[in-house]
DNA sequence: ACAGGTCGACTTGTCGACAAGTTTAAGTGC
DNA sequence: GCACTTAAACTTGTCGACAAGTCGACCTGT
């Protein structure tokens, strides 16, 4: 069983924590679309009362992976077409952040955006698949964060647990294609600090579109 | 003091009528900025116990209408900027739906849209402004739901009850202008659906554009 | 007067229990 | 064998209670 590493739970009220764990069942397939959980049998399953059960699966409602009925949840699973449908929306959400931060970017977001970057590789070196995502997705969350759009931001938060999840999964079948491979993934983010840096708007739009269009294919061939 | 449309509330739960509620003091300001709401203060008002309150706060934070802290939560309010973004955002999600609709736009859908507006010029003339902010409302929300993108959905949905509280307060305020006033909303809906049916995405994209312009105007008189 | 410690009034997170409703399953009459 | 009724096993929504933690006010020593 393939388990949420445990440095992302730090500090998490027991409901965000089973969130987490069955967001993961569901992304990878262990939780099938059409199973039905009940509040019952996932508080049983993880030794809890209902209460955090019934906040972990509002939240995994809200993101769309479970479907609340009136007798049990029904998993709606994640596949080809509904990744497909998240990186659309990550599009819209990462290329509005950039337009905007394309006007005025301050050097100290570039600054920890490149930090990131060199954290990335290091944790390449030393294969920390889970440090490797994380920091991929601390990346992204910084450029929204910096746009400084509060209802972005919003948008930003709905769909963030679910990305994080899909970037461990994806992150895994990356490390397996080698250094070669991860070296590439990691200057795909450099070119989005460089293009940010030169606040060309032109080719910021230019390199956000291409760096979508190259994670699209990753993602084909991890969920084919 | 005002108060949320029961029509509006029909097989809610306690905790979605409590949100409705709370989220309407906020919008409208009788819950200002800064100020701090606790479970037990808002069960005690609603003579209910902590769970509803605690569901509707959750949401409302997913909203960002109020932040959740360690001690009691603090109303975020929604004041002009917060208006602006949110239908900066709005509009991100309507355009990306209207232009994939733009392809393929089934008659269905058109005379769904048009069915409401007719009933939305019955609403003006009998002066019934819940039932005229819903259908605008229910027109745009038929909008999201026929793009057919799961994805896009939900973040229609995360933002659908902010979207629906804003629109009651400015339809208020359209109502005191008059039937002029009332007439010019009803035909921009008019537009909206001439273009979709037209199927000319510049067409429609022009349309939306204006539409949003628009209502921006209508909103910068409304939070003043 | 003032720094530091202590108590008390709050808060949230979690728990187990109950009521109301729905679905499945077992009868039951024929 | 089959339609119909009834009962049992689920489900969720809600409730009140408790524990753990936080903040503020009030003392106390100097």
């Amino acid at each position: 069983m393939r388990q949420y590493p445990a440095a992302w739970l730090k500090g998490q009220s027991r409901g965000e924590a089973i969130a987490g764990e069955l967001r993961l069942r569901i992304v990878d397939g262990t939780l099938k679309q059409g199973d039905v959980i009940s509040e019952n049998k996932i508080a049983a399953d993880f030794g809890t009362s209902r209460s955090p059960v019934r906040e972990a699966l509002k939240a995994l409602s809200n993101e769309g992976l479970i479907r609340l009925e009136r007798m049990g949840a029904v998993v709606q699973g994640l596949y080809a077409k509904d990744i497909a449908e998240l990186y659309d929306v990550r599009y819209l959400i990462e290329s509005f952040a950039q337009q905007r931060l394309a006007s005025s970017c301050p050097a100290e977001v570039i600054a920890t955006l490149r930090h990131r970057i060199d954290c990335m590789r290091v944790a390449a070196k030393y294969a920390d698949i889970a440090e490797f995502a994380w920091l991929d997705f601390q990346f992204h969350d910084g450029l929204v964060a910096a746009a400084g759009h509060a209802r972005i931001a919003r948008l930003w938060d709905s769909i963030r647990h679910v990305v994080l999840a899909v970037m461990l999964l994806t992150t895994e079948e990356v490390f397996g294609g080698g250094p070669v491979r991860l070296e590439r993934v990691v200057a795909k983010h450099e070119t989005i600090a460089d293009a940010l840096e030169s606040g060309d708007e032109a080719q910021i739009a230019e390199v956000v579109r291409d760096y979508f269009a190259d994670s699209r294919r990753t993602l084909r061939s991890t969920w084919s």
